[in-house]
DNA sequence: TTAAGTGCAAACGGTTTGCATGGAT
DNA sequence: ATCCATGCAAACCGTTTGCACTTAA
């Protein structure tokens, strides 16, 4: 693998940006080099998340977040307003250890949000 | 609302199949009735999720899948055969207090599917 | 001089919109 | 006469593909 200066535009951003859509990092790329084509964004991504640099979240809908692979941990969106919290990924070692004995099922806690309401939302119509 | 012919086979393509992306609704009901539009088939289903009848959930990659509001239950997705498994409810109890506690968060169990390695595939590379 | 990386355009799957027609009240 | 429901076509967003051009090894 080489490491270019697109690949390297791309892993920079998603270190600023944390949780980004593959059309964020492309805009962000962009104002540094706006040349820089969104399917070499995606193509990048790809490549980066075989080489587990980085991980991908599908948030429920539109297009998944993308963000270098440290500091895991579980996403929780609101389903009324769209707000992303975080919580750490030891909140779903109980439920872990009951899928996997009731289920083989082994669970990435990362990959796939939580899906709810968050408390402003929910204080909203109590 | 007007319980249309369109709208009562849409209804009754989500009992018959449990589980289905618009697209398969809209496959299913044209089989008895081919003149049916795949936009009827969306603006029904968000009509009959606003009534509560029907509820979608996100499996990751892709189309949605809809499924009559009954029986709730967690969905564990496999991100390598695809499989899709079930679990009770039940097994989010834990999990759900203590995002409630912790974040103030009301977890929607059924609505984002869990993310993980399928029994079958995990023993294929142990 | 071969292979990998890129940009561009075009296709794609899934979804939404605008608009004109049709039926039920 | 009005309004809701439908079909159709076109636009839309997010993503992937094919292909030609470039560049580094």
């Amino acid at each position: 693998m080489r490491m270019t200066p697109q690949r390297q535009l791309v892993l920079d951003a998603l270190l600023e940006l944390e949780h980004a859509t593959p059309e964020q990092v492309c805009q962000h790329v962009q104002r540094a080099t706006p040349t820089v084509n969104i399917t070499t964004i995606y193509r990048t991504l790809e490549l980066l998340e075989e080489l587990d640099l980085v991980r991908h979240t599908h948030l429920g809908h539109g297009a998944p977040k993308y963000s270098v692979h440290e500091h895991e941990h579980v996403h929780l969106v609101c389903h009324r307003c769209g707000h992303v919290d975080e919580s750490p990924r030891s909140v779903m070692d109980e439920l872990s250890a009951v899928l996997r004995t009731a289920h083989g099922f082994e669970l990435d806690a990362g990959h796939l949000a939580l899906s709810g309401t968050c408390q402003s939302c929910a204080q909203e119509t109590p």
